[in-house]
DNA sequence: TAAAAATACTCCATAGGTATTTTAT
DNA sequence: ATAAAATACCTATGGAGTATTTTTA
């Protein structure tokens, strides 16, 4: 049985004749008298009855007949599920994002995709790095966006932007007259960080070797699974001081005059934050506009790379 | 878009593995690869990402496999009708009798039809011969129960049984005592008749040919579309008296002390009643059923002809 | 290196065409 | 005699095979 035949026999059934019926389907009369033959013979019952000038439809025929309109609806439906398909912005995009990143750019981001792809809802996960790495490769999520490193085999990276890092500290801290401050100015000091499993605890610890008392063990615990805003109060409740990426330094409200913000003295540290999807994914332009997008967020501090180019690992 | 591809790329979904899916299609991995990047071609978007060590499937490709599964299933559905459709015996059939034959013969032909096909419901009508005959070639009938002749192109008749006329006449009537009545009898008598357009009231006429008063206008306009059973009253309220077929004339119920039925002296007239059907009409084993429960009828009279031949016209 | 899909090619089944015959009115 | 479907026969597309290459983890 083949879609064709089915169109054949409907086609008869509807003109009650082999010759009409022949050219609604664009083929020659025995070309369709062969092959309804054939699906007669496969189904093993009469679908019609041939008589001189006239050709009537049997009681199982009119019955297989109203199936296979059925069956042939069903598969048009196949070709505009397709069509709608073809088009790269359509449909759900499911994505991911660090969280030290997530919260200071997805706010600006999805109404900038919206206008760019408003059939592109984008369902939003954060995540650590490795969790989010994990369901990309299990095609749980499309996209994510990260701090690189992220050399994974079958993924492809694009970086987007360049983030530096700031001092947060309390207002009434001793540097609160420093124009900058240096890396090595931090080693006396009580450095509050994220729990580890975050990427950027360890950017941080990485900048900032050699200053011994950055850890504080105590401190630590009390901070396990929490988020930099949680940080962010703790400074400004005195406890000690930071480094935050400045999208999230910057993006300080309520607290402005209780804590301190300040550049490191160039080069300071930095993290370069990057989209990453599997090689293998299709929808080559919903990643374009996403990238399109982050770029158009007014990120504060960020320093842009319009023409960095994707790399595959 | 073929039926095997949408097989091919339903297997490919539910295995993730173009060479187990291979196997379930029992085809080869790269008959499966190049029929799926043909319909990958044809409907203009991937269906699946294809990894070193995993296949997924792409968002549209779940929305196309999905309905891959409902004309699956749709096509699969007309191999069932057709499976109960092969027996000849399944599903209603289209039965026609005259008005002369139908009520003395279906309340008997059912239950033993029933028996025989229990899955063939009969669908019956009654009408005049013409009529009948033109719902058959028009398709609107499959079958029907009439008296011969009945010589019509692209039409089978098969005789069934053959049946006696009888003398129906008031139980008073000059006649009671006699045992057979002469057809050349009749001449003096007032006979009733059918209307015309009735196949019957011909045949009486025909038999009684020379009978001159046969025919009473001004009784025929009273009779004008009603049926034998008017007849038979209005043969028990001494008006006059008729000629019936003897299952007709055999039926009688609650006037049997009103009226008195006579057979004519041998040979007396008769009719044939076969069954006609169009000589394409493909249920072959319908019809033997139908004629075998017709034999299998207790007519009271008739001439059974068992071993009579179809005959096509 | 190993596993999996894609590619190259070959072959044959069959869908489709044209010409003709059969059938039925 | 006419109209319509069936049949005969031929062609070419493409579905399916085997062998091999490419890809990627």
């Amino acid at each position: 049985m083949t879609l064709t035949e089915l169109r054949y026999i409907v086609a008869v059934a509807r003109e009650k004749h082999f010759g009409r019926a022949s050219e609604k389907c664009f083929v020659s009369q025995p070309t369709l008298s062969v092959a309804i033959k054939k699906l007669e013979d496969e189904l093993g019952i009469a679908l019609f009855e041939r008589g001189a000038n006239e050709v009537r439809v049997t009681e199982v025929g009119s019955r297989v007949i109203e199936q296979a309109q059925r069956v042939l609806e069903a598969a048009a439906a196949i070709k505009h599920i397709a069509t709608a398909g073809k088009d790269d912005l359509n449909g759900p995009l499911r994505f991911g994002a660090i969280y030290t990143v997530g919260p200071y750019v997805t706010p600006q981001l999805i109404p900038l995709l919206h206008k760019r792809a408003p059939k592109m809802p984008l369902l939003i996960q954060e995540n650590y790095t490795a969790k989010l790495g994990e369901m990309l490769k299990n095609g749980d999520i499309d996209l994510i966006l990260l701090s690189e490193p992220f050399d994974e085999p079958g993924i492809v990276t694009h970086a987007v932007y360049d983030e530096p890092f700031r001092v947060v500290m309390p207002a009434q801290h001793a540097w609160a007259g420093k124009a900058r401050i240096a890396v090595a100015d931090l080693c006396g000091e009580n450095l509050l960080l994220l729990s580890s499993g975050n990427c950027f605890r360890d950017q941080v610890l990485q900048a900032c070797a050699g200053a011994r008392r950055a850890v504080n063990a105590g401190l630590q615990q009390t901070l396990e699974g929490s988020s930099l805003e949680t940080i962010r109060q703790m400074v400004a409740s005195g406890v000690g001081l930071t480094v935050l990426p400045c999208t999230a330094a910057e993006s300080r409200t309520a607290d402005t005059k209780l804590t301190a913000m300040k550049q490191f003295s160039p080069p300071g540290p930095t993290r370069r934050i990057a989209l990453a999807w599997r090689k293998s994914f299709p929808r080559v332009r919903a990643l374009q506009a996403v990238r399109e997008a982050l770029l158009a967020c007014n990120l504060p501090g960020v320093t842009l790379l319009p023409k960095a180019a994707p790399v595959e690992h």
